[in-house]
DNA sequence: CTGTTAGCGCTTTCAG
DNA sequence: CTGAAAGCGCTAACAG
């Protein structure tokens, strides 16, 4: 491959010359520039970024730490992140860590070994003093409450959104509640617990730990819930649903089972995605791709304006009444 | 930041023996390796990955060239292609292009300027040839067909496999089939048009431009398509449905207004999603994140051991009964 | 086993 | 308006 020295030989000038032009700094003899274009164009010259980013100490890209992509969740926050990215020339690093400690640090040494400028975390599972450590490489943002850090973040209060999920149950008359999450021990779904946990108190009402479910991510897994939930001897006349998939896979499977939607069985789902208007589900709103292009926003802005702040957004969230209360 | 010299220094040694320990590279003796190993410490030291890359011609990143990521068919291509980067230490970089030609052949370029090894192009919109054009600076491989060519590939016959699923309608007594297809030129939906008229002709059925949908990819889509049928005076008894989430949308939207699935109306999906197993849907299967981890391994292939010559592999596909047809 | 040194390819002062 | 030269930070061939 043809370097700058290749082309400022062909076309007679110095490289400083070449690089001028090729970045459009000041001014080139239009003469000049036109030998260097073709020179350009003869050995198919193009620059090679390593070395401008070694130079620059930058290299335009962002990297998307998150669990799995396969999922409506992220994959709707990096559509968010994308789309803002690509509007100021910024590349995405897609990096899938299935909430691996290894994984998850790599994504933060990168940072580190200026292998990019910054970095947004979807969802993780390190503690948030191990990522703190890393903030001083580069902007750190995380679409989650990180509470006072120097982590920046975009959030929607994950504790308020299901505590209104559930007092909407209760102000429809629900008394037996069950609750489906993701991880157990991630921060939103501690957060979504202690509500639960909280609402259910507020009404005397014992917590069933039958009741409770975790890892329901996807339709088949909300399938398996309701499948769970026939075995029982006592069920929840309502459930409070961590995923609009797994709410459309209850849905689903209630039917088989001539269960009633919702005079046998509310469902509230959460995140508001295309799915649930199909379902006519009714669930809470969290403005996803917003947040992901809140993220990126902060993150960009602190590379750029060197805002060296970090930066703490909270969303709204809302609830959207369908036909599955 | 400190860099190689800063630990050289302070740990009394030559830069090459810092660079030594840093790659494990021959042996170097006990007592400066710890010396070294304290001053990297002490400084809070990593390599730079630019200089690294610069000199080494190599970046271990692949991009990963998608239309849009929020789709199950691209999010299971990528969950292959992750899977199988993440053995190998292999980064990803994620290029959503919105089928836009400057934003295809910015990826491109990314390849020439060395900012990626290879590349893997999920769907595209550019022609063929002018990617071939790239190859020289690092392999390229396509997830579909694209004959003989300098780009890799690996593919299902999606000739074939719809003209498998129509056929398997004829099969069944039906003559009036509609079909759903993603873009209108796209390479993959031309074949699949091509498929179906081809069909429809060996039964003496005329094509109804009306029976054709364009641009179905989601459950939403689905809906909208079922509305449309509503409206014509004829309508298909059979749908050939290039999307499985654009299937259970017609599903869905079928049961509200009482059209029965299959009695009134078949429907065969494509890709065998997870949510085509919740919808009891009958569909094709097509290998997909097995698809995105040979296309990586392909270009894997050819980073590593310089395996020249381009490879095309086909994939199997399957027809999956279930209950809609 | 260790150090010296020549680059990788580019940008950017600093002179002219 | 243009060129020379000094690096960005690292690796590896070469010499000891």
């Amino acid at each position: 491959m043809a370097n700058i020295k290749d082309i400022a030989k062909l076309a007679n000038v110095s490289v400083s010359t070449v690089s001028r032009v090729l970045n459009n700094h000041s001014y080139v003899s239009e003469e000049k520039r036109k030998v260097i274009m073709e020179a350009i164009d003869r050995l198919d010259y193009s620059r090679n970024m390593n070395a401008v980013q070694l130079l620059k100490g930058k290299t335009n890209v962002i990297a998307v730490m998150l669990p799995f992509i396969n999922h409506p969740y992220f994959t709707r926050l990096v559509e968010g992140i994308s789309v803002e990215a690509l509007k100021v020339n910024y590349q995405l690093m897609l990096c899938q860590t299935n909430y691996n400690t290894e994984a998850e640090m790599k994504v933060l040494e990168m940072l580190k070994m200026k292998q990019i400028d910054g970095m947004i975390i979807c969802s993780k599972h390190i503690d948030l003093n191990q990522i703190e450590a890393y903030t001083r490489y580069g902007p750190i943002v995380a679409c989650q409450d990180v509470g006072q850090s120097r982590v920046s973040s975009v959030f929607s209060d994950h504790y308020k959104s299901f505590q209104c999920g559930i007092r909407y149950l209760i102000n429809k008359g629900h008394r037996y509640i069950g609750l489906c999450l993701a991880r157990n021990q991630g921060d939103n779904s501690q957060m979504r617990r202690k509500a639960y946990t909280d609402e259910l108190a507020s009404i005397g009402e014992p917590i069933r730990d039958e009741w409770i479910f975790h890892q329901t991510y996807r339709i088949e897994d909300g399938v398996e819930v309701l499948r769970n939930l026939l075995e029982l001897n006592s069920r929840p006349t309502a459930m409070m649903v961590t995923s609009d998939q797994a709410a459309a896979g209850i849905i689903m499977e209630a039917r088989k089972n001539n269960i009633r939607v919702p005079e046998d069985l509310a469902i509230i789902g959460f995140d508001n995605q295309p799915i649930a208007e199909v379902f006519d589900l009714t669930t809470i709103e969290n403005q996803l791709p917003e947040m992901g292009a809140i993220a990126f926003q902060i993150g960009y802005d602190q590379i750029t304006r060197k805002k060296e702040q970090p930066e703490n957004r909270e969303l709204e969230y809302r609830l959207i009444e369908r036909a599955t209360v």
